[in-house]
DNA sequence: CTGCATTATTTCACTCTCTGCATTTTTACA
DNA sequence: TGTAAAAATGCAGAGAGTGAAATAATGCAG
């Protein structure tokens, strides 16, 4: 994650502005409610005019959830090693998406704290990857080109297939955020790996990363049962 | 789909204003583009005040779809007949939730050319589904009770599995109409289907049903090739 | 047919989101 | 220090969406 050795002052502030915005709109949806907090109040205790709030986020979901385009696209440009296993791949792909939201800091926590008050926040983010879609199924697809299953097809083929898989995935990691947002520590056995061993221990801290490894052993759990 | 001998003059006066709405926005979405119809040329087509018009759909976007609330929720209470088969009857019933939208005539096909022309609708509708997540994945947890390999799960996980499968049927959908959305007839061996016979013909009109049934072909296919 | 209760429709006033444009301030760099 | 690029701001305005009160249409009992 190391950018540029000199990230320069005008990238500082920028980066700075954008931090406060979004702790602004985090806190105020934390206090008041997400629908009580309006982008006027977020500039203000921002300390900028609403209008340059507009010219940081799109919205005022994008806001508290520190969505940077910026920092999505460079993530998705960046080199990704296959480690031959698809469907883990994915969820770390989808992973590292979810990851650009939230500002750079220990202030994720609250982030997560507004999603599970607000759990509008999380539909927002599966829009998100919908509209990544195009971008996403192509890296995947890539990896698909190594997999001897589907080194036959056709490109088209293979971009659909991507398609598909990258859409089960997602589904996968919207129950587990779903659950992990309900009661922050989930019991082990009851996402559907009552047959798999879970790998991280009961009574575990609220960490998306670990969800989504819970996420992976629910998965294949229920394709097992459905095959 | 017979409701009752007697709809009342109120109720068809009310089915027909929604009717009236709906068309008056797909047709100008149709006409004119999306961002280009605003809700009063909308209201104006239809002889309705802008408030009326809100009084019977809650934005533009549900108005092009012809989203009815309450069908939905008439679509959910009936009673299912479950066939033994979970993916096909998930389909099913994501099926039937999609087409309690677009109206009650033929003048689906103008719903459909509008979803062709602007996509971000086909995303609306994944929302739909993610807003009625819970109820959805209550009737899939339902069929899963009389699945050898489920019967002996919790109910909460039987719950989240619900979710996954759901999820992973509503993800093939996506794809199949994305696929669908660009080129009206699809090449049949194309969506990953290579190995599996295609039910339809090539050249077949656009018809959402057989891109379904397409789908859960699909979708066999690739949770073969994933294990 | 008439009066009354219910429901729909409309009008009005209002808040909020978001955009384009012109202006001013700040930063970078030669 | 001077200048060009970038960012911030103010302003004007369109569009979405809501609540409340007034008005019209409908259903129903008598």
């Amino acid at each position: 994650m190391h950018d540029s050795p000199e990230p320069g002052l005008r990238e500082r502030k920028r980066a700075q502005t954008a931090e406060a915005i979004h702790m602004a709109a985090a806190e105020l949806a934390l206090e008041r409610g997400l629908d009580a907090t309006t982008i006027d109040a977020i500039s203000e205790r921002a300390d900028v005019s609403t209008r340059t709030f507009f010219n940081y986020f799109s919205s005022k979901e994008d806001a508290v959830l520190g969505i940077d385009e910026t920092a999505v696209s460079l993530e998705l440009e960046r080199v990704r090693d296959y480690e031959g296993d698809v469907l883990a791949s994915t969820f770390d792909l989808i992973y590292a998406l979810f990851e650009a939201s939230g500002g750079g800091q220990k202030n994720k926590a609250l982030t997560r704290a507004v999603i599970k008050k607000h759990p509008q926040l999380m539909t927002r983010q599966m829009v998100r990857v919908a509209e990544l879609e195009d971008r996403l199924s192509a890296i995947v697809a890539g990896w698909l080109s190594s997999e001897a299953a589907f080194a036959a097809d056709s490109d088209e083929a293979r971009l659909d297939e991507a398609r598909v898989i990258l859409g089960i995935c997602l589904a996968t990691v919207r129950v587990s955020m779903k659950r992990w947002a309900m009661h922050g520590d989930a019991d082990p056995g009851a996402t559907g790996a009552a047959s798999a061993p879970s790998p991280s221990p009961s009574g575990a801290p609220a960490d998306p990363r670990q969800t989504y490894e819970r996420a992976i052993a629910s998965l294949k759990t229920v394709l097992e049962k459905l095959s």
